[in-house]
DNA sequence: GCTAAAAATTCAAACGTTTGAATTTTGGGC
DNA sequence: GCCCAAAATTCAAACGTTTGAATTTTTAGC
């Protein structure tokens, strides 16, 4: 089995020199146009293939981008996904994906090897994990010299790209008192095992002040609490058909976009409405929820422009636009995504 | 911003070689013990990490393995992913994942980056594509001198793990036969948009034909097609109830996972019991499917399973042991994971 | 044709490891 | 103390690029 052609073998067969072609495959303007084709021309007839890892070492870019998430099992970071990827190959980026099945140890581990490997730099999604953990994961990296964005983690440890749950509940919240709901019901997975439930019950309380913030009447006997991760919806659609209109909530705000489906879903199998007899509002906008019976109305997190911008901020960083002190921080504000899920209410 | 720490720095510092440094790191039984101890505590103590772009080039090992997914929407390669990580991780080796969104050129380029990072071998689950586009993709893998691995694609390209989705979808029609089941329904999402739709549409066919072929009745009537991504099996659950039992068919053969739980979501509020009054199969185990209301029996691909051969058959590939032609195949059985979601029919 | 400037190409030293061969050190047997 | 083998360490040449400086070639002006 020969030995794959480097660089070298097309400058003996075009007769120039190692830099002459590197510089050429490269398209730099130094190299006679003319050169450049005849170069390009052979590499490719010789089957060429550009070493990455020689490139990388000598010129001290990688050009990858390690992204560290805590899992994938919920899709919560596939428009995150995209917008990375599709922002790494404007700049001409790889991504390199990692997930550490919200383990801090195997974050920490999977953030050292992207040193290790050299990417030029790191979205750090944080799995949450104790305060110091996250601290020591933060000193290694910046022992390691490896420049970081935090996607959506605590402030004051790093550059950051944040989203702020709360403001963003509360326009939920605000959306629905303008539209004229008063009485509101919220839906929450806070039985589900694992991060979900933990997520909804730490939610729980963030929604009700939300609303209550805005004069809002949040009863004990509205607040839905399911420990079905896919069918919730149904288990407290049935009690609620049982009650008198003038007795039920005309808006139910979900904690997350799975369960407002399964609240049209269980609303539909208890022949109530949606939106005529009951509105429902979503969370964190997942796109394919434009889809479905009913395209359900959400609060967008702006998943989409906070990877954009997390791209945006960490290649900056890389390029040394930014200096590693005082921490940027960006906040996109959150948006209400309007489908078909909500309407108003006479007054 | 001083320099990142280098071998040559750790080597000045204990008075070594830089080879001896570099085999005491990594363990070498060469170096006396006591040396490497001393090494390893001086190099933690400079903050030393490796430079795996530099060994990766003087070693030709960069123990990176490729991964190229079609998607990651659903979430059927998850516990292929999941897999891959355990068993690289076992070998030393990192995975790099990509994701190419099922455009065949998005792919090709995807695996052409691969060989420019020098990833020492390839995991390929082909996102489909013309005969004529696989072709060449392989053409450019082998150009490349790329050791790859195809995971349930078509045979005859190279080494493969395949998956047998007629074998497997009879064994399931066996298992509802050999239950005492003679009339039985078909559930799929055949009107979902998408991909799964097409696989769908594909997979009706043979779901038949493996039906007919244990001697199963079929009738048309059914036979049922969604469009509804997540809530599809209410859709038949309501005119299924609405015929008398002696004319419903006594088992659903469910196209895959995800639809099986609606069906039994279907039943639930058509109030037909789960298995007492229909037996439900799903097929294409996802792991996640042993919870829910009514843990689903189902056909398992041995996902798994043919993850870790995937793996080690690459493994072996790359480390020679396996010549490049004849290529191998290796295909895991299915296997019936019994839950709680069907049971016999007395004679 | 000469010269200076511009354009094109080449030189040579990195980049940070690995590795087989060569050298030095150690320890045991006598 | 000497010799030999074994153990430990060092040497030096890769690996395949990049890059700033140096050199050669071309072009244009006169």
């Amino acid at each position: 089995m020969g030995k794959r052609v480097t660089i070298v073998e097309v400058a003996r067969e075009t007769g120039l020199d190692n830099s002459t072609v590197s510089l050429a495959l490269r398209g730099d303007r130094r190299i006679a146009e003319q050169t450049r084709l005849r170069v390009a021309d052979v590499a490719r007839r010789m089957n060429y293939v550009p070493n990455q890892l020689a490139s990388a070492l000598s010129s001290g870019r990688s050009r990858v981008i390690g992204v560290m998430l805590p899992g994938m099992e919920n899709q919560f970071f596939a428009p995150h996904l995209e917008e990375f990827q599709a922002a790494a190959e404007q700049s001409k980026n790889a991504i390199a994906i990692k997930f550490c099945d919200w383990d801090p140890q195997r974050e920490l581990a999977g953030l050292l090897q992207f040193c290790e490997n050299r990417v030029d730099g790191v979205i750090w999604c944080p799995a949450g994990g104790s305060n110091e953990q996250l601290k020591a994961t933060v000193e290694k990296l910046h022992a390691a010299r490896m420049p970081f964005v935090i996607l959506g983690g605590p402030s004051k440890m790093g550059h950051l790209v944040g989203m702020s749950e709360f403001s963003a509940l509360k326009l939920g919240a605000d959306y629905l008192v303008g539209l004229g709901h008063r009485r509101i019901g919220i839906a929450t997975a806070t039985r589900v095992p694992g991060l979900r439930g933990e997520l909804h019950r730490n939610r729980l309380q963030r929604l009700r002040d939300a609303l209550l913030a805005v004069g809002a009447r949040v009863d004990a006997a509205d607040i839905f609490e399911t420990g079905d991760n896919e069918y919730g919806g149904v288990e407290f659609a049935i009690p609620l058909r049982e009650r008198p209109a003038a007795e039920r909530p005309t808006a139910i705000y979900a904690a997350d976009d799975m369960l407002a489906r399964a609240v049209v879903m269980g609303l539909r199998v208890a022949e109530i409405g949606v939106p005529s007899g009951m509105s429902v509002l979503g969370f964190d906008d997942a796109p394919r929820d434009a889809s479905g019976p009913v395209p359900i109305t959400s609060v967008s997190l702006e998943a989409r422009g906070n990877g954009r911008a997390a791209i945006a901020l960490l290649l900056d960083v890389i390029a040394g636009k930014i200096p590693p002190s005082p921490f940027r921080t960006i906040r996109l504000s959150p948006k209400i995504v309007e489908r078909a899920s909500c309407t108003g209410i006479p007054k």
